[in-house]
DNA sequence: GACCGGCCTCGAAACGATTCGAGCGTTCCC
DNA sequence: GGGAACGCTCGAATCGTTTCGAGGCCGGTC
């Protein structure tokens, strides 16, 4: 068969072997002549063959080495967040030398009438993968969840809630937070704000409403809160951003400080968060940290803050990412992964210091 | 067989239909009664099937629905830029709707032996896909390229050079670069230095040596060097970065601005080098534009380096991404995409103004 | 000289789906 | 009433590879 990309078949055939003989001599496993596998790989030279077709593989074996990463609807969103940015790329070279690859899967839209498919099947529903991995805030209920669940797809959820049979790789984001408030607390802080992360779905800005915080359901979120809880602090106030991006975070900050009698400290749930509260701040003519201190999360690198250097609760975003690869390949060797808490660590900068007496 | 998952087999057997007729009844083409689909769907809801096996499909079509994009060795550095975010934004949002999913491939390491093959074949060689997209600076002579073509998969590239059989999306960059070169000559500019992107492999940072120079192969440093020249503008010193964040680019505002004669203008081949280079003006004491015009290359909404506004060269992200994609699905149509070149914009801010006298 | 192992190679059977042409029952038209 | 047209369903072939057990050839041993 000379039309078409050559096949295995071919090869073989003119290599005088049998299909058999061929793929081991590309697969490697299982015992082979070296003087054979020379004459099959010259007759792949010959012929063009760039190595065995990945769909045939896949199908015999039921592997396609794809590792499905679920995103927001907008990759824009996700990716702008550099902590996504860094998760995923601690992902990407802990799964490149496994000889696996990474899939963007766009998330089900939880908006979406389900009666209505414009769109033919979502990728999330049909794409190949062996593995799916939630980066990033997975809900209890979530319809991406459940159709992977429905599909049959191992999940590993990065900080997310724990559910049945899905693996995760969460921080100790809890206890950061209630280090990093009860730091503020020793320095005489009493007026503490917050800005939070999205807490429920749909997101939204603003102050949230009682209700809504009652449907706090976004790990991430929850657990920050919930670490100031246990420092002993209630916020004079909380505003939720809709997305960790400067400039949720520099409208949250107006929210915050642009009122008659504003908190001396402001955590923010994320760094770009507090960058914009930064911003804000220095918008509304308060001098960081003397008028108002500021905090943020992560522990990223923000090189134009300079020379303000943010106090943070940095935690570790490659090995997270690495952590997760390693669940990936954990579930993939049929194992079950224990759960995974990665420590974090307070660090002080220059937003922070004692408020005016 | 109710071992493993269910097949499509299956679920025509507990439907009492055959498989071709199940297959209709997913696949949607090809005449089949309602009550017959119903029945179906009906059984596969019972045993839990989600929907053919998109591998024993693939294998079938001969198409994966995969596309892959190569990133750079390190995903951090491609995507801690936004641009290359947004234009993958762009593509990813196209591709979607159409049923095609992203894969994020690793480039080949360009300096590895190859004789030593420590890792198992690389993703490039070996991963599923239908197309490749080479998002950003494609070299003519790349083994990556090359391994690509040698599979024979189709190659769609974002800003490269032009190359035999490879569909290209570009920007006017070198024309909107002389512009703006001329917009800073017209306000009396006559010492003006430029920070370039990389120019060729392996990155390096400083002031290129003739041989470096003489070597310029990566596309958008050369066009938009290219520009300076047709607008009559030759740079008092050029400094290359080795990536395109912040961070080089303060690196190389130092090496540009801190010197006995700096120039009145600098033109920076990126947004984030333009910023990295306002920010070492700010520290070495210099005020902008008033002692030092500063200009970039992108178009990104920098809310941080507020109140400032940059000035630059605005090219349209996501519409890039968009018609990378739409060239993607051209090539799987069987067609030859033409090439694209899209329009960019000149966009004044507050960074430049004229020289002092 | 016959038998027993090793080492390679081969043939055939999957893997799970799509697709094409044939077949069959019904309806409609002449 | 007979034949054509139509609508739906079915069998069988096919996509390209891996894998398993069988078998062939060779050298060594008793």
């Amino acid at each position: 068969m000379s039309q078409g990309r050559p096949t295995l078949a071919d090869v073989a055939s003119a290599a005088g072997v049998s299909v058999s003989t061929a793929s081991l001599a590309f697969s490697g496993a299982g015992p082979i002549a070296t003087e054979t596998r020379a004459k099959v790989h010259e007759a792949a030279q010959r012929l063009g063959y760039a190595g065995p077709n990945p769909l045939g593989r896949s199908l015999r074996s039921g592997r396609s080495g794809i590792v499905g990463v679920v995103i927001g609807d907008q990759l824009r969103r996700s990716f702008r967040d550099p902590v996504s940015v860094q998760v995923l790329d601690g992902l990407v070279s802990t799964l490149g030398p496994l000889g696996l690859g990474v899939l963007l899967i766009p998330a089900l839209d939880p908006d979406r009438d389900p009666t209505e498919s414009a769109e033919l099947d979502p990728l999330l529903a049909s794409a190949p993968m062996d593995v799916a991995v939630l980066i990033w805030g997975a809900r209890r209920e979530d319809a991406t969840l459940e159709a992977l669940q429905r599909r049959g797809v191992p999940v590993v959820i990065g900080e997310g809630p724990e559910i049945e049979g899905a693996a995760v790789v969460g921080i100790a984001d809890q206890q950061g937070t209630a280090d990093l408030a009860r730091y503020l607390t020793g320095l005489g802080h009493t007026r503490i704000a917050t800005v939070t992360l999205p807490l429920c779905h749909p997101r939204q800005t603003g102050i949230p409403t009682p209700d809504r915080l009652a449907r706090l359901d976004w790990a991430p979120a929850r657990h920050r809160l919930q670490g100031l809880a246990d420092a002993g602090v209630e916020p004079t106030v909380i505003v939720e951003a809709s997305a960790s991006l400067v400039e949720d975070g520099r409208a949250a900050g107006h929210l915050v400080l642009d009122v008659p009698e504003p908190p001396t400290a402001v955590i923010a749930q994320s760094d770009l968060l507090a960058a914009g509260v930064l911003l804000a701040a220095r918008e509304l003519g308060l001098r960081v940290p003397e008028d108002v201190s500021v905090a943020g999360f992560d522990g990223l690198d923000l090189p134009w803050l300079s020379p303000d250097v943010l106090t943070t609760v940095a935690q570790p975003l490659s090995a997270k990412g690495e952590a997760i690869g390693h669940a990936v390949a954990q579930v993939l060797a049929g194992e079950v992964p224990p759960p995974v808490r990665l420590d974090v660590e307070l660090r002080v900068g220059t937003t922070t210091g004692p408020p005016r007496t």
